[in-house]
DNA sequence: ACAGTGATTGCAGAACCTGTAATCACTGTG
DNA sequence: CACAGTGATTACAGGTTCTGCAATCACTGT
């Protein structure tokens, strides 16, 4: 596997976040990416379905392991405790990544077709979760209306991150958002 | 304003989810939507800010109104039922128009690209709830939450409105979702 | 008549994205 | 050491989406 430079898709996510921060999403082509990145468009489009999806590196995995680690939190756990208990699981990550956040958050609020991504993936997490509690024995209802609450807490709680001046962790964040949807719900 | 037609809107609406229905999404083009509605790719463009929004007429119209029957229920009402009470005020409107909604959808489906901005319209909604709840004076997290559980009990509803095989009314899909939101929630 | 208004059109062009076939660097095998 | 095999990259051609700009067109009001 060593005939090519390697890392290819990282190269192109660093060129494509450098060249979005210097002169914006929109005035920048898939074809200075990858020219930036040493390489050509057309293999831009072989690593990458189209042009925004380079700012959506790991969701794909992560994703996986919120399903896995929700499918095998313990039975006695409530649904809404094991989903939050698996996004805490996977917040180290982005702890360790919160100025890369930073950045991307920065290009994707500049851009309502980035923003349309995101809430696509994020619909894409709901769905997970939502089979995910199924599996668990959760049935219909509540699967999707717990799914759709968690994620919207961990929005939430991803925003408060970033927003945070005390530089508090991601885990931190959930835990106390989580607190919230439940003294909500409870004034429901 | 006799000068056209008219109605030039309604009729590239038509064009295309009789052209998607007969032949696909993506194996549609804009020109060929605008040639059946007897006018140009560039006046689509005129009227539509890409492909996509064809599909999504009213929606704007539709989340203003939310908004505002939102910002003007009884100040006595909690917020989930204030967001109820709205949805379901403004459901009259698409039981009249189910065959429509049921090809709209199957075209929905069919299609990611379509889901993604279904996904972005419904984000918008659920900003302009947020927003009213919190002239309503609903602080941030909880305005934020109850928001985003009302979408996703709208959505769930708006689902089982159109796999109804009893025709039920998208106001009565409505009250028992949200009743399905209170019971879940109960269970967090 | 005649200027004004607003929708529609024609045209040019950039950028996105895809299909296909060729090339290239390296690997394993005889 | 040839040599076929593999997988990533590349070249190229082309369709489609979407935009900017200027012109035209149908109708309106004076």
């Amino acid at each position: 596997m060593g005939r090519w430079p390697g890392g290819t898709q990282e190269r192109l996510q660093k060129a494509a976040i450098d060249l979005f921060t210097e002169r914006g999403y929109e005035r920048t082509t898939v074809a200075e990416i990858a020219t930036r990145a040493g390489l050509t468009e057309r293999t831009f489009y072989n690593h990458f379905a189209d042009k925004r999806e380079v700012l959506f590196p790991e969701q794909d995995s992560f994703i996986a392991k919120v399903r896995e680690a929700v499918g095998a939190a313990p039975a006695e756990q409530s649904p809404l405790d094991a989903v939050n208990a698996a996004f805490i699981a996977g917040s180290d990550w982005f702890d360790q990544r919160r100025e890369a956040a930073q950045r991307r958050r920065h290009i994707l609020d500049a851009h309502t077709d980035l923003r349309e991504r995101e809430w696509a993936k994020l619909a894409a997490l709901g769905e997970a979760i939502t089979a995910a509690l199924r599996t668990r024995g959760i049935p219909d209802p509540a699967a999707t209306l717990t799914a759709a609450a968690s994620v919207a807490a961990y929005r939430l709680a991803a925003a408060r991150w970033l927003a945070d001046p005390q530089y508090g962790t991601l885990g931190h964040h959930l835990h106390t958002t989580f607190e919230d949807l439940h003294r909500t719900a409870r004034s429901w």
